[in-house]
DNA sequence: AATCACGTCAACCGCTCGCGG
DNA sequence: ACCGCGAGCGGTTGACGTGAT
Protein backbone atom coordinates (compact mmCIF):
# COMPACT_ATOMS: atom_id res chain seq x y z
CA UNK A 1 0.00 0.00 0.00
CA UNK A 2 1.37 3.02 -0.86
CA UNK A 3 -0.93 6.18 0.49
CA UNK A 4 1.55 8.68 1.15
CA UNK A 5 0.39 11.05 3.40
CA UNK A 6 -1.26 14.43 1.38
CA UNK A 7 -2.44 17.57 2.24
CA UNK A 8 -2.75 19.22 -0.81
CA UNK A 9 -5.80 21.34 -0.32
CA UNK A 10 -5.84 24.76 1.02
CA UNK A 11 -6.85 26.19 4.07
CA UNK A 12 -10.03 27.35 2.75
CA UNK A 13 -11.60 24.59 0.61
CA UNK A 14 -10.33 21.88 3.47
CA UNK A 15 -12.71 23.94 5.47
CA UNK A 16 -15.75 24.44 3.18
CA UNK A 17 -15.19 20.33 2.28
CA UNK A 18 -15.07 19.59 6.27
CA UNK A 19 -18.70 21.97 6.70
CA UNK A 20 -20.02 19.60 3.98
CA UNK A 21 -18.68 16.55 5.45
CA UNK A 22 -16.16 15.70 2.39
CA UNK A 23 -13.22 14.46 2.70
CA UNK A 24 -10.20 15.15 0.37
CA UNK A 25 -6.47 14.31 0.26
CA UNK A 26 -5.21 10.58 0.54
CA UNK A 27 -7.06 7.72 1.03
CA UNK A 28 -6.83 5.38 3.85
CA UNK A 29 -6.92 1.88 3.73
CA UNK A 30 -11.15 1.72 5.67
CA UNK A 31 -12.02 4.14 2.95
CA UNK A 32 -9.94 1.85 0.23
CA UNK A 33 -11.96 -1.12 1.68
CA UNK A 34 -15.18 0.22 2.19
CA UNK A 35 -15.21 1.37 -1.97
CA UNK A 36 -13.55 -1.76 -2.61
CA UNK A 37 -16.14 -3.68 -0.97
CA UNK A 38 -19.64 -1.57 -2.22
CA UNK A 39 -17.91 -1.92 -5.57
CA UNK A 40 -17.72 -5.74 -5.70
CA UNK A 41 -21.17 -6.41 -4.36
CA UNK A 42 -22.76 -3.09 -6.31
CA UNK A 43 -20.85 -2.88 -9.26
CA UNK A 44 -19.48 0.77 -10.50
CA UNK A 45 -21.26 3.84 -11.57
CA UNK A 46 -23.80 6.29 -10.28
CA UNK A 47 -20.29 7.74 -8.24
CA UNK A 48 -21.93 10.09 -6.33
CA UNK A 49 -24.65 7.87 -4.97
CA UNK A 50 -22.24 5.50 -4.71
CA UNK A 51 -20.04 7.81 -2.21
CA UNK A 52 -23.01 8.51 -0.12
CA UNK A 53 -24.49 4.51 -0.22
CA UNK A 54 -21.25 3.23 0.77
CA UNK A 55 -20.90 5.82 3.52
CA UNK A 56 -17.99 7.43 2.45
CA UNK A 57 -17.02 11.38 2.65
CA UNK A 58 -15.57 11.70 -0.10
CA UNK A 59 -17.15 13.23 -3.78
CA UNK A 60 -18.24 10.58 -6.17
CA UNK A 61 -15.32 12.14 -8.53
CA UNK A 62 -13.17 11.03 -5.99
CA UNK A 63 -14.39 7.62 -5.79
CA UNK A 64 -14.12 6.82 -9.31
CA UNK A 65 -10.68 8.28 -9.89
CA UNK A 66 -9.74 6.18 -6.57
CA UNK A 67 -11.47 3.10 -8.37
CA UNK A 68 -10.37 3.58 -12.12
CA UNK A 69 -6.38 5.01 -10.78
CA UNK A 70 -5.44 2.62 -7.95
CA UNK A 71 -8.44 -0.23 -6.59
CA UNK A 72 -9.18 -1.48 -9.88
CA UNK A 73 -7.97 -5.47 -9.66
CA UNK A 74 -6.48 -5.07 -13.37
CA UNK A 75 -4.83 -1.76 -12.44
CA UNK A 76 -1.27 -2.75 -13.60
CA UNK A 77 1.90 -1.12 -11.19
CA UNK A 78 5.63 -0.88 -11.61
CA UNK A 79 7.44 0.57 -14.37
CA UNK A 80 6.23 1.30 -18.28
CA UNK A 81 8.06 -1.25 -20.05
CA UNK A 82 9.80 -0.84 -23.56
CA UNK A 83 7.04 -2.09 -25.51
CA UNK A 84 4.90 -0.26 -23.42
CA UNK A 85 6.84 2.81 -24.09
CA UNK A 86 6.79 2.21 -27.72
CA UNK A 87 3.19 1.78 -27.74
CA UNK A 88 2.81 5.42 -25.94
CA UNK A 89 5.49 7.10 -28.37
CA UNK A 90 3.45 5.66 -31.52
CA UNK A 91 -0.28 5.96 -30.29
CA UNK A 92 0.62 9.72 -29.15
CA UNK A 93 1.95 10.45 -32.44
CA UNK A 94 -1.57 9.74 -33.78
CA UNK A 95 -3.74 10.97 -31.55
CA UNK A 96 -1.80 13.28 -29.16
CA UNK A 97 -2.97 13.93 -25.56
CA UNK A 98 -6.07 11.82 -25.41
CA UNK A 99 -4.92 9.93 -23.09
CA UNK A 100 -7.61 7.70 -22.14
CA UNK A 101 -7.62 6.25 -25.57
CA UNK A 102 -3.64 5.75 -25.37
CA UNK A 103 -4.67 3.66 -22.19
CA UNK A 104 -7.06 1.75 -23.51
CA UNK A 105 -4.44 0.01 -25.88
CA UNK A 106 -2.25 -0.57 -22.65
CA UNK A 107 -4.04 -2.96 -20.16
CA UNK A 108 -3.65 -2.51 -16.87
CA UNK A 109 -2.41 1.35 -17.38
CA UNK A 110 -4.32 4.04 -16.39
CA UNK A 111 -4.87 7.40 -18.36
CA UNK A 112 -3.00 9.15 -15.70
CA UNK A 113 -0.19 6.96 -15.51
CA UNK A 114 0.45 7.65 -19.29
CA UNK A 115 -0.25 11.14 -19.04
CA UNK A 116 2.43 11.21 -16.15
CA UNK A 117 5.15 9.07 -17.83
CA UNK A 118 4.79 11.46 -20.88
CA UNK A 119 5.30 14.89 -18.64
CA UNK A 120 7.97 13.41 -16.75
CA UNK A 121 10.14 11.27 -19.07
CA UNK A 122 9.42 12.29 -22.75
CA UNK A 123 8.77 15.84 -21.98
CA UNK A 124 11.94 15.87 -20.00
CA UNK A 125 13.57 14.81 -22.95
CA UNK A 126 12.21 17.55 -25.19
CA UNK A 127 13.47 19.90 -23.03
CA UNK A 128 16.93 18.77 -22.80
CA UNK A 129 16.91 18.67 -26.89
CA UNK A 130 15.75 22.50 -26.10
CA UNK A 131 13.00 21.43 -28.57
CA UNK A 132 9.04 22.01 -27.68
CA UNK A 133 7.67 17.91 -27.22
CA UNK A 134 5.05 19.03 -29.92
CA UNK A 135 7.75 20.36 -32.51
CA UNK A 136 7.91 17.82 -35.71
CA UNK A 137 11.82 18.12 -34.93
CA UNK A 138 11.27 15.85 -31.76
CA UNK A 139 8.54 13.96 -32.88
CA UNK A 140 10.84 13.03 -35.63
CA UNK A 141 13.76 12.41 -33.32
CA UNK A 142 11.30 9.95 -31.68
CA UNK A 143 9.62 8.16 -34.34
CA UNK A 144 13.20 7.67 -36.33
CA UNK A 145 15.71 7.37 -34.21
CA UNK A 146 14.17 6.49 -29.94
CA UNK A 147 11.42 4.24 -31.45
CA UNK A 148 13.62 2.17 -33.38
CA UNK A 149 16.07 1.56 -30.67
CA UNK A 150 13.22 0.79 -28.47
CA UNK A 151 12.13 -2.02 -31.07
CA UNK A 152 15.81 -3.15 -31.19
CA UNK A 153 15.96 -3.18 -26.85
CA UNK A 154 13.40 -5.48 -27.44
CA UNK A 155 13.93 -7.53 -29.65
CA UNK A 156 17.31 -8.08 -27.62
CA UNK A 157 15.27 -9.10 -24.72
CA UNK A 158 13.33 -10.91 -26.47
CA UNK A 159 16.55 -13.13 -27.66
CA UNK A 160 17.60 -13.25 -24.44
CA UNK A 161 14.47 -14.22 -23.27
CA UNK A 162 14.13 -17.29 -25.45
CA UNK A 163 17.53 -18.14 -25.30
CA UNK A 164 16.83 -18.49 -21.35
CA UNK A 165 13.43 -19.87 -21.32
CA UNK A 166 11.81 -16.73 -19.32
CA UNK A 167 9.01 -14.89 -20.01
CA UNK A 168 8.50 -10.99 -20.54
CA UNK A 169 7.53 -9.81 -16.78
CA UNK A 170 4.38 -8.98 -15.87
CA UNK A 171 3.02 -10.72 -19.18
CA UNK A 172 3.29 -6.83 -20.58
CA UNK A 173 1.59 -5.71 -23.55
CA UNK A 174 3.62 -7.49 -26.63
CA UNK A 175 3.87 -4.32 -28.27
CA UNK A 176 5.31 -5.18 -31.29
CA UNK A 177 2.21 -3.78 -32.64
CA UNK A 178 3.67 -0.39 -32.32
CA UNK A 179 6.34 -1.20 -34.97
CA UNK A 180 4.13 -3.30 -36.86
CA UNK A 181 1.52 -0.34 -37.51
CA UNK A 182 4.65 1.84 -38.13
CA UNK A 183 6.16 -0.39 -41.06
CA UNK A 184 2.35 -0.37 -42.06
CA UNK A 185 2.00 3.60 -42.44
CA UNK A 186 5.46 4.27 -43.37
CA UNK A 187 5.46 1.85 -46.12
CA UNK A 188 2.04 2.66 -47.46
CA UNK A 189 1.56 6.74 -46.92
CA UNK A 190 4.77 8.22 -46.03
CA UNK A 191 2.00 11.61 -46.00
CA UNK A 192 0.46 10.30 -42.56
CA UNK A 193 3.86 10.55 -41.01
CA UNK A 194 3.40 13.86 -40.56
CA UNK A 195 0.03 14.51 -40.58
CA UNK A 196 -0.88 12.20 -37.97
CA UNK A 197 -0.27 14.58 -35.24
CA UNK A 198 -2.73 16.94 -35.87
CA UNK A 199 -5.58 15.35 -34.49
CA UNK A 200 -7.11 14.78 -38.20
CA UNK A 201 -5.77 10.75 -38.03
CA UNK A 202 -7.98 9.84 -35.53
CA UNK A 203 -8.59 6.00 -37.34
CA UNK A 204 -7.95 3.55 -34.42
CA UNK A 205 -4.53 1.27 -35.17
CA UNK A 206 -3.99 -0.34 -37.72
CA UNK A 207 -1.72 -3.44 -36.34
CA UNK A 208 -1.05 -5.60 -39.03
CA UNK A 209 1.59 -8.70 -39.02
CA UNK A 210 4.12 -8.04 -41.72
CA UNK A 211 4.68 -11.86 -41.57
CA UNK A 212 1.06 -12.63 -42.24
CA UNK A 213 1.49 -15.77 -39.42
CA UNK A 214 -1.24 -14.21 -37.41
CA UNK A 215 -4.73 -14.12 -39.53
CA UNK A 216 -6.05 -10.45 -38.33
CA UNK A 217 -3.83 -7.96 -36.61
CA UNK A 218 -6.41 -5.17 -37.01
CA UNK A 219 -6.83 -3.62 -33.88
CA UNK A 220 -10.90 -3.31 -33.09
CA UNK A 221 -12.35 0.15 -32.71
CA UNK A 222 -12.70 0.02 -29.22
CA UNK A 223 -13.88 3.31 -28.78
CA UNK A 224 -17.55 2.96 -29.81
CA UNK A 225 -19.54 1.88 -26.52
CA UNK A 226 -22.21 1.00 -28.05
CA UNK A 227 -20.77 -2.12 -29.29
CA UNK A 228 -18.82 -2.99 -26.52
CA UNK A 229 -19.08 -7.06 -26.68
CA UNK A 230 -18.16 -7.20 -29.79
CA UNK A 231 -15.39 -5.17 -29.04
CA UNK A 232 -14.51 -7.05 -26.46
CA UNK A 233 -14.57 -10.30 -27.75
CA UNK A 234 -12.66 -9.15 -30.78
CA UNK A 235 -10.27 -8.00 -28.83
CA UNK A 236 -10.34 -11.09 -27.18
CA UNK A 237 -9.23 -12.89 -30.10
CA UNK A 238 -5.96 -10.53 -29.97
CA UNK A 239 -5.54 -11.19 -26.31
CA UNK A 240 -2.55 -13.25 -25.55
CA UNK A 241 -2.17 -14.54 -21.76
CA UNK A 242 1.06 -14.20 -19.92
CA UNK A 243 3.71 -16.37 -21.15
CA UNK A 244 1.63 -17.40 -24.06
CA UNK A 245 2.82 -16.81 -27.40
CA UNK A 246 0.00 -17.24 -29.54
CA UNK A 247 -3.53 -15.33 -29.35
CA UNK A 248 -5.73 -17.13 -27.19
CA UNK A 249 -9.37 -18.23 -27.86
CA UNK A 250 -12.23 -15.75 -27.26
CA UNK A 251 -14.08 -18.96 -25.62
CA UNK A 252 -13.10 -17.47 -21.80
CA UNK A 253 -14.94 -14.45 -22.56
CA UNK A 254 -15.96 -12.69 -19.31
CA UNK A 255 -14.60 -15.09 -17.04
CA UNK A 256 -11.01 -13.79 -18.15
CA UNK A 257 -8.74 -13.82 -15.12
CA UNK A 258 -6.05 -10.48 -15.85
CA UNK A 259 -2.61 -11.22 -15.95
CA UNK A 260 -1.90 -8.35 -14.29
CA UNK A 261 -4.36 -8.87 -11.19
CA UNK A 262 -1.40 -10.59 -8.85
CA UNK A 263 0.22 -7.54 -8.61
CA UNK A 264 -2.75 -4.67 -9.15
CA UNK A 265 -4.80 -5.28 -6.11
CA UNK A 266 -3.23 -4.05 -2.88
CA UNK A 267 -5.57 -5.39 -0.89
CA UNK A 268 -5.25 -9.21 -2.35
CA UNK A 269 -9.03 -8.72 -3.13
CA UNK A 270 -11.01 -10.18 -5.93
CA UNK A 271 -13.77 -7.68 -6.78
CA UNK A 272 -14.99 -9.11 -9.57
CA UNK A 273 -13.87 -9.95 -13.10
CA UNK A 274 -14.32 -8.07 -16.48
CA UNK A 275 -13.81 -8.97 -20.23
CA UNK A 276 -9.83 -8.12 -20.30
CA UNK A 277 -8.90 -5.70 -22.96
CA UNK A 278 -7.13 -7.59 -25.39
CA UNK A 279 -4.30 -6.28 -26.77
CA UNK A 280 -2.22 -7.20 -29.78
CA UNK A 281 0.75 -9.11 -30.51
CA UNK A 282 2.10 -9.05 -33.43
CA UNK A 283 5.43 -11.10 -34.76
CA UNK A 284 8.62 -10.20 -33.58
CA UNK A 285 9.90 -10.85 -36.88
CA UNK A 286 7.37 -7.61 -37.89
CA UNK A 287 10.37 -5.92 -36.98
CA UNK A 288 13.22 -7.47 -38.53
CA UNK A 289 13.25 -5.91 -42.34
CA UNK A 290 16.03 -3.59 -42.82
CA UNK A 291 14.15 -0.83 -43.70
CA UNK A 292 11.69 -1.09 -41.28
CA UNK A 293 12.29 2.49 -39.84
CA UNK A 294 13.87 4.28 -42.42
CA UNK A 295 12.48 8.01 -42.85
CA UNK A 296 10.81 8.45 -45.83
CA UNK A 297 12.85 11.51 -47.48
CA UNK A 298 10.01 13.08 -48.63
CA UNK A 299 8.60 13.57 -45.39
CA UNK A 300 11.32 15.75 -44.36
CA UNK A 301 13.68 17.51 -45.87
CA UNK A 302 16.41 16.87 -42.98
CA UNK A 303 15.98 13.32 -43.20
CA UNK A 304 18.83 11.78 -44.89
CA UNK A 305 22.10 14.14 -43.55
CA UNK A 306 20.08 13.58 -39.94
CA UNK A 307 20.47 10.07 -39.74
CA UNK A 308 22.92 9.22 -41.82
CA UNK A 309 24.65 11.15 -39.50
CA UNK A 310 23.00 9.23 -36.59
CA UNK A 311 23.99 5.52 -38.14
CA UNK A 312 27.68 6.72 -38.53
CA UNK A 313 28.30 7.57 -35.08
CA UNK A 314 28.55 3.77 -33.92
CA UNK A 315 29.37 4.63 -30.81
CA UNK A 316 26.27 6.91 -30.28
CA UNK A 317 23.97 4.48 -30.06
CA UNK A 318 25.48 1.80 -28.63
CA UNK A 319 23.46 0.96 -25.13
CA UNK A 320 23.63 -0.46 -21.79
CA UNK A 321 21.61 -0.56 -19.07
CA UNK A 322 18.23 1.68 -19.33
CA UNK A 323 17.68 2.45 -22.51
CA UNK A 324 15.49 5.54 -22.59
CA UNK A 325 18.92 6.78 -20.14
CA UNK A 326 21.28 5.78 -22.03
CA UNK A 327 20.01 7.08 -25.38
CA UNK A 328 19.51 10.54 -23.67
CA UNK A 329 22.59 10.45 -21.84
CA UNK A 330 24.17 14.16 -21.86
CA UNK A 331 26.34 13.24 -24.94
CA UNK A 332 23.51 12.40 -27.22
CA UNK A 333 21.26 15.24 -26.05
CA UNK A 334 24.25 17.33 -27.17
CA UNK A 335 24.37 15.84 -30.38
CA UNK A 336 21.05 15.63 -31.15
CA UNK A 337 21.08 19.25 -30.31
CA UNK A 338 23.67 19.94 -32.66
CA UNK A 339 21.93 18.21 -35.56
CA UNK A 340 18.50 19.87 -35.26
CA UNK A 341 20.16 23.25 -35.01
CA UNK A 342 21.82 22.99 -37.91
CA UNK A 343 18.66 22.17 -39.46
C1' DA B 1 23.75 14.97 9.29
C1' DA B 2 21.50 18.65 7.01
C1' DT B 3 20.02 20.84 3.08
C1' DC B 4 18.77 21.29 -1.57
C1' DA B 5 17.07 20.04 -6.12
C1' DC B 6 14.64 17.30 -8.82
C1' DG B 7 11.55 13.38 -10.18
C1' DT B 8 7.41 10.83 -9.33
C1' DC B 9 2.64 10.20 -9.05
C1' DA B 10 -1.81 10.37 -6.44
C1' DA B 11 -5.29 13.48 -6.22
C1' DC B 12 -7.81 17.57 -7.38
C1' DC B 13 -9.79 21.07 -10.65
C1' DG B 14 -12.28 22.83 -14.40
C1' DC B 15 -14.31 21.81 -18.37
C1' DT B 16 -17.02 19.16 -21.82
C1' DC B 17 -20.18 15.72 -23.23
C1' DG B 18 -24.17 12.81 -23.13
C1' DC B 19 -28.44 11.60 -21.37
C1' DG B 20 -32.89 11.85 -19.24
C1' DG B 21 -36.68 14.68 -17.75
C1' DA C 1 -34.91 23.65 -26.75
C1' DC C 2 -33.52 23.85 -22.22
C1' DC C 3 -31.81 22.32 -17.80
C1' DG C 4 -29.61 19.46 -14.35
C1' DC C 5 -26.87 15.76 -13.33
C1' DG C 6 -23.45 12.16 -13.78
C1' DA C 7 -19.45 10.70 -16.00
C1' DG C 8 -15.22 11.28 -18.15
C1' DC C 9 -11.21 13.75 -19.75
C1' DG C 10 -6.93 16.54 -19.81
C1' DG C 11 -4.26 19.76 -17.14
C1' DT C 12 -2.27 20.94 -12.88
C1' DT C 13 -0.75 20.68 -8.17
C1' DG C 14 2.00 19.51 -4.34
C1' DA C 15 3.61 15.94 -0.90
C1' DC C 16 6.88 12.63 -0.73
C1' DG C 17 11.10 10.05 -2.09
C1' DT C 18 15.74 10.11 -3.37
C1' DG C 19 20.16 11.36 -4.88
C1' DA C 20 23.58 15.04 -4.86
C1' DT C 21 26.14 18.40 -2.40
Amino acid sequence: MDVRGRSRCSSNIQSEEDVMGLKRGPWTVEEDLSLMNYVASHGEGRWNSLARSAGLRRTGKSCRLRWLNYLRPDVRRGNITLEEQLLILDLHSRWGNRWSKIAQYLPGRTDNEIKNYWRTRVQKHAKQLKCDVNSKQFKDAMRYLWMPRLVERIQAAAAASASTTTTSPGGSIVATAAAAAYKTKNSSSSNNTTSSCNGNNDNGPNYRPINGNLEQLVLPDISTKNNEFTSARLMQSYYTPENSSTAASSDSLGTQVSPFSDVANPYGISVYETPNPGYVQANQAAYQESSLFSPPSECFNYGSEFFQAMDQNNQLWLDSGDFSDNLWNAENVLYLQQQLNSI
